[in-house]
DNA sequence: GATAGAGTGATTGGATCCAGAATCGGAGCC
DNA sequence: GGCTCCGATTCTGGATCCAATCACTCTATC
């Protein structure tokens, strides 16, 4: 094994790409993310198959593009391989997502509590203007919200200035469909008040400058939505997914 | 998009799958994995380039798998890929290191915080043998004592009993080439010592079961190997990729 | 002598081809 | 009537082919 070195050197690029986004070749990133939005947005239902040639047909590409974006989901964990088998969709257990979940809300924990440090008060006041977006009553819950809430996360990730942070976050989330987790904080109002509530408690820790509380109840928060997300799983697990357009009976176990 | 559903429904293996690995087609995996090897023993250094075409001959396979193989390397962030000129090994900046090492302190604290309350004796006997083998002094550092060092912390990870949260340390970890991580520890004496010390009181705090000063004791240990780290990349980046096609000894070891 | 430009070689990325595996349907047998 | 075995079809995965891009070099001009 050789292992040459490049003769032009190592280009900032491609040595401090701060994003770690690896600005790669744009029909497979592109494949790949279009794939994961019909899957995330609920398209592509939990348990579907994917066929290469049906998803290359569909975004008008060759089947070579969608291999590759296929691995890549598939190490995000958000579709599952088996060998000559194709790919599915991955139905996550609900162990899966407590554990996931844990994870995150410690993650998201250091967040707040980096950002309880470095948040100004513009950024304080923009993360209010958001959450009021979310405010239960005015207006039921639709895509905007959904977005709303993912702000005001996102914001805070941004806020907290770790970029490696941020991106592991991301990758937990996108091991779990978004609708549903969309669908599980709005289907009923009491999650809706309580998802708020846990934004304003947040808030206040916030603007207090309380780094312990601030960690404390976005950990809360963040273990509250898995939770109800585990619940969503457990529910359904034994009953039904939506392909078609139409019930459809499935057994586990 | 139809998304079709499987008439044969999907099969446990592929819904309920524990350790998320998605055991997919075996070389595709295996390549990615010879890969890896090569980059984390520093057979292939930091900011080499890699050549599909070579690599393939090398592993005995053609390029279709090496490039999804090279995908998946991507997504994990160990290497770089450029539009139209290839892959290199990513050369992380050193606050690249502090972000990520900041990141693991905490998910290891937690690890170990989640260890105190399931550790048995057992697993205390063996963690404190397996460290035995890094005590300083009677061996010169070797891959014996780097395999012990992993191993301690793997094994508190699979006391943690979370597959998600060791998964995302395993992920970070492999983000930074193994060797330059082995070699630090063990270039100076003192850090051996201090390593060797940080572990004994992980220990004392597991066996008070002192959740924590588990928690603490933990992440000020990776912290402090991950300033370690930083300080071997600040110390190299000045000598190593500065000069515009400049002399460039990537030998280490 | 240095610099700009064109040409050539090398390498990546997308498309296509082919073999192997799995599923599905049907026929035969119990 | 149900179960099993066998064949056909479909799909994945690996190999190969081809176009496009990039880097490097050689040359000509200023």
């Amino acid at each position: 094994m050789t292992a040459r070195i490049p003769l032009t050197l190592l280009s900032d690029e491609a040595t401090m790409d701060p994003a770690l986004t690896t600005a790669s070749s744009a029909l497979v990133d592109e494949t790949a993310a279009a794939i994961r939005a019909r899957i995330m947005s609920g398209e592509i239902p939990i348990g579907a198959q994917l066929r290469q040639a049906e998803l290359a047909k569909t975004l008008g590409v060759s089947r070579t593009p969608v291999r590759e974006a296929l691995r890549q989901l598939q190490t995000g964990g958000l579709i599952a391989v088996v060998p000559n088998r194709g790919a599915v969709v991955r139905v996550p257990a609900p162990w899966e997502v407590r554990e996931a979940y844990e994870v995150r809300a410690e993650l998201e924990g250091l967040a707040c509590a980096r950002a309880v440090r470095r948040i100004t008060r513009d950024g304080l006041a923009e993360l209010r203007q958001v959450n009021e977006l979310l405010r239960p009553g005015d207006t039921p819950p639709d895509t905007a919200s959904h977005a709303a809430n993912d702000r005001f996360h996102i914001m805070i990730h941004q806020i907290a200035g770790n970029e490696r942070l941020a991106r592991v976050i991301r990758e937990i989330n996108e091991a779990f469909p978004r609708n549903v987790s969309a669908l599980v904080l709005h289907e009923h109002p009491r999650h809706r008040d309580d998802n708020f509530a846990e934004h304003e408690r947040i808030l206040a820790a916030l603007e207090a400058e309380d780094v312990e509380t601030a960690r404390r109840e976005m950990q809360a928060h963040v273990i509250e939505a898995g939770e109800q997300l585990a619940q969503w799983y457990e529910r359904r697990s034994g009953t039904v997914f939506h392909g078609h357009g139409q019930p459809f009976q499935v057994n586990f176990g």
